[in-house]
DNA sequence: TTCCTTGCAAAACTTTTGCATTAAA
DNA sequence: TTTAATGCAAAAGTTTTGCAAGGAA
């Protein structure tokens, strides 16, 4: 199995350069892996799945560059609940499933929840985000 | 200063009695820390708190409580986001402020917030629990 | 050249575990 | 007396850092 990842190299290239990150090869190859899909990756996914496609890349370059592109807002990171962390690929306002059983996660568009009722902040303090978790169990089939 | 929860200590010991956990010296002392007031606190304040107080448990003793009593729900354990688990002693459902400028965590009642869209679950599974997270952050004061 | 990035190993941190000692039922 | 909890140190797991070597501007 090879790894192609459907994301243009050059636009990123360019993407990350407007930001005034130096496009290497390794940061390229991070971020064309993760931002193929929308999807959720631990550091260690990320270093097993390169290393299976035959790119050896070091750990630290793999949570610096993490790290880099969530500063960037290339990618963002979610706590996982368990213990390492998580990046996200999608950087559209979303939510997400968490499926307690199997550990999986999932998007949940923006568009799937309203609030009809929701607090003011405390004086002082603007809200810059709303994270929303569902937690989901599987149903046992009798 | 010294450490006096408002906390029935002999209540509490029927309660962990009632759940079959051998209310210890050390359990106690943690739990009615915690359980003083809603709060939230990560293993390590809970052993500053504790050693302030003239009281030297263990590390892993209060590791080992923290996830006993978050076991048999006398306390909840939040994904802090950052690194380190947050124990949180407001086990009422319930949503969450987080300052990200002073790092500080509050809560939001339940009543505050309603949804008028919510996405149904995956064929398969049931909704277990929603955790809410409001993200703030302090205004500029010009 | 000059500055930035990589990789390796070691360090830092948080949390868990093994085991002898101590306390609770 | 029997079973379970504590404390210490060491282990385990994740993420960061120091520094020499390599690569880009």
């Amino acid at each position: 199995m090879q790894i192609v990842p459907p994301v243009d190299r050059a636009r990123l290239a360019e993407s990350l350069a407007a930001r005034g990150v130096r496009p290497t090869a390794q940061r390229l190859k991070i971020a064309s892996l993760l931002l193929a899909t929308p999807q959720h990756m631990t550091a260690e996914q990320i270093i097993a799945t390169l290393k299976q496609a035959g790119t050896r890349v070091s750990k630290a370059t793999v949570y610096n560059t993490l790290n880099l592109l969530a500063a960037h807002g290339f990618v963002r990171q979610v706590s996982s609940g368990d213990e390492r962390a998580l990046f996200d690929s999608n950087t559209h306002p979303h939510y997400h499933f968490h499926d307690l059983d199997g550990g999986s996660w999932s998007d949940v568009e923006e568009s799937q929840v309203s609030f009809s009722r929701f607090p003011e902040p405390p004086p002082g303090f603007a809200v810059v985000g709303v994270d929303l978790t569902i937690r989901l169990r599987r149903l046992a089939n009798k």
